[in-house]
DNA sequence: CGTGGCCCCTGTGGGC
DNA sequence: TGCCCACAGGGGCCAC
């Protein structure tokens, strides 16, 4: 979408949404975007000339591509403009997610993604349970833990629990061989599935394009506590799991 | 070290 | 109708 793309210039908002070495606040300013990377949730923009940008977009942030000029949207903090008169922006209400310069893609390897578990759109059943390991905790809180494994959130989380039959609260190092298979592969399908679908629009979400993601109209539990599980009919319990609204099949899920 | 809880922030929807 | 409060898709930090 923005490959090849020359930034002409890059406006801040609001200074405190970016984060690093100040020298690099150019934010790839006469720099064409070289390539667009991504480790779990953190997407990176590397320039031409070697400069990087890191973006995080926590719960309401996100990136939109127009044409210059369009009405820029409340909290718009960072705005990217092409020579080709676009503009790319970020744009986050609650502030949760943000923007870190960095100096290369090595330091942004070296002092970020190095902390990251492996990308949980490629999961392996080894990498699972490596995650796992004899951990108490609950493998609801190891799949949202993003120094264990990166990029599942909490709607896909629930998601791949139930495709897994798995019970969000138990304890992450009792699951069986089996079952470190059955749920790396449910990580991949839903998230392969979830970004086929656009993402998850609960309330405002937006694609880059201003679409909706329409994987909410496919989901099985996230949202539906109450409602009859869409394998044996019982009620989708919910309740507070690792601090996250959690929802699961009590029947289905031991 | 592992774990769980609290807090950051703003917008929205439901209940009263 | 309108107001207020609970809650929300993430994750850093702190105390234990």
């Amino acid at each position: 979408m923005l490959g090849g793309a020359r930034i002409a210039r890059a406006a801040v908002n609001r200074q405190d949404v970016v984060r690093g070495p100040s020298a690099s606040r150019k934010l790839l300013s006469g720099q064409a975007i070289a390539s667009v990377e991504r480790h779990g949730k953190q997407l990176a923009l590397v320039g031409d000339a070697g400069g990087c940008v890191s973006v995080h977009l926590g719960m309401s942030g996100r990136l939109e591509v127009v044409e210059k000029g369009s009405p820029a949207p409340p909290h718009t903090h960072v705005v990217w403009t092409t020579e080709d008169s676009r503009q790319l922006r970020f744009i986050d209400p609650r502030r949760f997610g943000g923007v870190w310069t960095h100096r290369d893609i090595d330091d942004l390897r070296a002092a970020r993604w190095s902390r990251l578990g492996p990308d949980a759109a490629t999961i392996t059943a080894a990498q699972l349970r490596t995650a796992c390991g004899n951990r108490t905790a609950s493998i609801k809180s190891v799949l949202l833990n993003q120094h264990l494994i990166a990029g599942i959130g909490n709607i896909y989380a629930d998601e791949s629990l139930f495709g897994s039959r798995i019970s969000p609260q138990r304890p992450a190092g009792s699951l069986t061989q089996p079952q470190h298979a059955a749920l790396a592969r449910h990580v991949r399908r839903v998230l392969a599935i979830a970004i086929r679908a656009g993402g998850s629009t609960i309330r405002d979400y937006r694609t880059p394009d201003g679409e909706r993601g329409s994987y909410t109209a496919i989901r099985l539990v996230y949202g539906r506590a109450g409602e009859p599980c869409p394998s044996c009919g019982a009620p989708l319990a919910s309740d507070q799991t690792a601090s996250r609204t959690t929802v699961w099949c009590p029947i289905c899920q031991q």
